[in-house]
DNA sequence: GATGTAAATAAGAATTATTCTCATTTAGAA
DNA sequence: TTCTAAATGAGAATAATTCTTATTTACATC
């Protein structure tokens, strides 16, 4: 029954758990987070499970900050925020990468561009706001 | 006398390395090359002073490319075309950075915006006739 | 229900990039 | 020459990630 097989599959659970945040975790997060729920999660399934996602094109890895990877499952292009204080990578939903780059990044080198990225780094809005109250 | 200090200075040879290339290299590839003309170089040194030049706004790091950091002493803004298959790190140096979307992100983040990276992903034009000719 | 099989997983060892520690060397001042 | 602070080499330590292997699971077939 599916009920059953859902209860198993830590690989669901894991892609699940991407769909529904939007902070793009770490391996770390995702693994200290859901250990709660499936307290007999192991660290390798969730490295094991995102290595597949991203060849499989459901999980984007968006930023390397302080040495550790960061995943999104909106592979949708779109814009982050990374701030260097608290770590956190945002969404800039206003904002977009405008599509003639794309067409200019093509032509420009040569060969066959497949993603863009686009990111802005700095500190977030709310590490300005502590360091004033502080 | 200056000569003989500069034969000393394994820091001075790390960052005129970096200004002489648009290899965008890694720590070790930087170890490995200078190795040759400065053999008693330690990696620890080639690290050390890529973090006291990150700090120092002379060197930038770029990318991660397999979980390897990799290293620019080109500190203007500029754009980044990483082939996923020969993990070549090109400039677009033909494309610029929209300086409105600078001021777009600040608008968007609320945040304060120190840098911005912009990096298309795919296969380089070496790569794809390698490709071809194979 | 029992059995076989392939995929998924846990546990922890192994690997790799990076950082740290500390003793030694160096440059330059006194 | 002697002193001092900065720079370095060597290798240990750390941390993120990958790999290995035995076990478990899901599911198909009998």
């Amino acid at each position: 029954m599916a009920g059953t097989q859902k209860h198993f599959r830590k690989r669901d659970a894991i892609l699940e758990y991407l769909r529904s945040t939007k902070a793009h975790p770490s391996a770390e997060t995702i693994y200290t987070d859901l250990k709660q729920q499936i307290p007999d999660l192991a660290m390798g399934t969730v490295y094991r499970n995102l290595t597949l996602f991203k060849e499989q094109g459901l999980v984007n890895s968006v930023a390397t900050v302080h040495g550790v990877e960061r995943f999104d499952a909106n592979t949708e292009p779109h814009v982050h925020f990374i701030c260097g204080n608290c770590d956190a990578v945002i969404d800039l939903e206003q904002m977009q990468v405008p599509q003639a780059l794309r067409q200019l990044a093509t032509d420009c080198c040569g060969g066959q561009v497949s993603e863009c990225q686009l990111s802005f780094t700095g500190t977030c809005k709310d590490c300005i706001e502590r360091k004033v109250t502080a």
